[in-house]
DNA sequence: AAAGTGTATTGACAATTATCGATTTGTGCG
DNA sequence: CGCACAAATCGATAATTGTCAATACACTTT
């Protein structure tokens, strides 16, 4: 099993809402920084920040040239972020709930 | 389109590790809180303040039966947030990319 | 009613995170 | 080289979040 902390840093990229942003600015293809940073109401330091955490989390790709930077999303990443959420949302077959352990702690 | 406050809200509540081990906690059914407590390394305070934080994102439900309270995952609001993370990191078909917009800048 | 038990809330504090301005780094151009 | 520009990094600060102990609340039992 995969470590929670690193786990959680996935779904941390997702936990802001101008991160969030970004990543709908990206979905219609790749993306230079000067572009996004156009479309938001951050400062350029705040943008690289963020673009650094999606970056780290596997869901966006970097990719220089010259003086830009592109940025687009990582397909790879972002359906391992799918998979991790259905995991960790996932309900098991045959499930035993407390019942038992709370009748004991009844008596 | 959904406010991305709101929907921040949601990848927030799995953005933490002991958060994301109440959901492993929960896969095999509900339990009650004591249970749960149990099962974690954090205060009895510190559990409810989580609980209330996944109640609130709508993926797990708290069910009172006299001095205890029951969680467990609830399915509706999971499968939500699994729309959800689909739709933000979903690729657009036909992608214009920043080519020319960079190109103009570029002159 | 009083005492006991499970959970929620409150208040305080520590840790983390988002943000900005300033600076630095890397690149292209005259 | 020296200037311009895009982006990253640094340092400081404000805002948010996680944590706990103490207390309050709700329910059960005696």
């Amino acid at each position: 099993m995969l470590s929670h902390i690193k786990n959680a840093e996935v779904f941390k990229a997702f936990s802001d809402e101008n991160r969030l942003m970004i990543m709908e600015l990206l979905q219609s293809g790749e993306k230079c920084a000067c572009v996004i940073l156009a479309g938001l109401e951050i400062s350029q330091s705040t943008l690289s920040h963020h673009m650094k955490i999606l970056c780290d989390a596997g869901v966006v790709t970097a990719r220089k040239e010259g003086k830009w930077t592109h940025y687009s999303i990582n397909e790879e990443g972002c359906a391992y972020a799918g998979l991790l959420l259905e995991k960790i949302t996932r309900l098991e077959k045959n499930q035993e709930n407390d019942s038992i352990i709370c009748a004991i702690n009844r008596r």
